[in-house]
DNA sequence: ATAAATTAAGACACTTTTATCCTTAATAAA
DNA sequence: TTTATTAAGGATAAAAGTGTCTTAATTTAT
């Protein structure tokens, strides 16, 4: 569904979410170790995110990244994956054809445009706050517990 | 959401059960022209339908790809894509992690295990068969009309 | 000022996906 | 039986995605 980098992506906004709602500024390194994935691919997804201007970095000594809460409250999740794979996902027809629509629909139009529906509502009203408190709560993980690997 | 190959795949499997409807025979040339495929890469992925014992083909002059009735019927589009890209969609976590399951959720478990649950209906109960009539009788279609590119 | 820490950026490398080309195998028709 | 037609299979190439490394820029602390 989401590409590797859009699956980094998430997860690290998510883990950046939550350290802020702590007032925690994270570094790289802190973050690829608590979301299991490769620190300097990491890195350039994250760019893509401050570019983004959806999360803020500082640099130097007790550097790192944060969001703040306004911001983790305003924007949903769905910002993030068009940061990063695009909205290919959100608009593209299923079966690849340019043009497909209710005038000329592929055999998947109308079945898909339903999906294509539950998963843009799901994305574009899931802010990026209210999964980073299912987060800090305990409800929700981003690594397997009591593990080296995820 | 789909891979190219899965897309052309889908398409090919298509036209060719709507021709089968009609007991045309289709060669790899006439599938290519049909959904706008590259005809070389097309035929790498009916070779992996073929093998899938999803498509029937024959090789010689008056050759071609086809499918009998009975097996549009019996075989549902999933099948064409767990054949082309796996199963990964319809059984991974959204966000990348290798264990994500009720008891460990990640952040957007529930929400996804939703979507994925739809997606899952919408191709294992949409036969082939199902599909290539509604081309047939032309309420959908594979490429734009009165275009020579889709 | 200098050193240390930290992100930014660019170059590079590896892998997978997408795509093409050429040869081989099978089969039908002449 | 030869030739033409068609799919199968293997080698290769190009593009995109994934990942690493090195250097630069910025900032804090000494």
């Amino acid at each position: 569904m989401f590409s590797k980098a859009c699956e980094y992506g998430i997860r690290a906004c998510l883990f950046i979410a939550k350290s802020s709602l702590t007032n925690e500024r994270v570094a790289l390194a802190t973050i690829a170790e608590a979301i299991n994935s490769p620190e300097a691919f990491t890195a350039k997804i994250l760019q893509k995110l401050v570019r983004n201007n959806i999360i803020h970095s500082i640099k130097g000594p007790g550097g790192g990244f944060e969001i703040s809460k306004e911001k983790m409250e305003q924007t949903p999740l769905k910002d993030v994956v068009v940061a990063i794979d695009g909205n290919e996902l959100f608009v593209g027809c299923a079966m690849g054809l340019k043009s497909c629509d209710a005038k000329q629909p592929c055999p998947l139009h109308e079945e898909f445009s339903s999906i294509r529906k539950s998963l843009n509502n799901l994305l574009d009203y899931s802010s990026i706050l209210s999964l980073a408190l299912t987060l800090e709560n305990g409800e929700t993980f981003l690594k397997r517990l009591n593990e080296t690997t995820n």
